[in-house]
DNA sequence: CAATAGATCATCT
DNA sequence: GATGATCTATTGC
């Protein structure tokens, strides 16, 4: 299924964090045998971004932000959720891309047993928490290579064009005005909402 | 529709 | 001991 389409080099990874925010938008994020097209997406910087883990510097938790690139940084956040990061800059440096939203392509039937609650195709992983959920991302997955293993990035074989809003991040306080939030205009769209055409 | 409360725990002060 | 890069069910218009 899914493995004719090419996993984003490490190289991909290893440059500012806001190109990679950007450039992931469109890609194919696969774990297991389900698949999703991101659409949106969000940069959290080093230091001097308050906003972001890393900011506090290095710490038990925030270690893999500062590791090699093309690695995933998963946290568990309110007593419930998982937030799927991919780490981003050159090693030394932090940085990293919250995934906030994709659109399915294949193994819904996994992704629903999941979350039962999603009531449409687009409501399936359209959250940082609910496209963890809908995928069985956890914490397992903190430090993991997406450069191979069962969670890859991938590009199809023709680069969709995409049109890219720019916002300022949700759901943080610090920074808030930023603008670092990376949203496919028109996503629900982008593909079609027929079943019959997935996985 | 829009607003809100509740669930629940790793991490850092 | 407080806080949070969230989601869902429920309430109130």
């Amino acid at each position: 299924m899914s493995c004719e389409w090419e996993i984003l080099p490490r190289a991909f990874y290893a440059r500012p964090t806001v190109e990679v925010a950007r450039e992931l938008l469109g890609k194919v994020l696969v774990h297991r045998r389900c698949a999703g097209i991101i659409l949106e997406t969000e940069a959290y910087l080093g230091l001097n971004d308050k906003a972001a883990h890393a900011s506090r510097g290095i710490t038990p938790r925030t270690r893999v932000i500062f590791g090699e690139p093309g690695h995933a940084y998963v946290y568990f956040i309110y007593g419930m959720y998982h937030c799927l990061n991919l780490v981003a800059e050159p090693a030394g440096t932090p940085g990293c891309v919250l995934i906030r939203a994709i659109h399915p392509v294949a193994g819904l039937s996994g992704m629903r047993k999941r979350r039962p609650a999603a009531r449409s195709m687009a409501d399936l992983a359209s959250g940082p928490g609910k496209l963890t959920l809908a995928l069985g991302i956890t914490a397992g997955q903190n430090g993991s290579d997406v450069t191979r293993g069962s969670l890859t990035v991938r590009r199809f074989r023709e680069e969709p064009s995409l049109r890219i809003l720019t916002t300022p991040r949700v759901g943080i306080r610090q920074c808030a005005d930023w603008p670092l939030r990376f949203v496919v205009e028109d996503g629900c769209a982008i593909l079609p909402s027929d079943e019959s055409f997935y996985l």
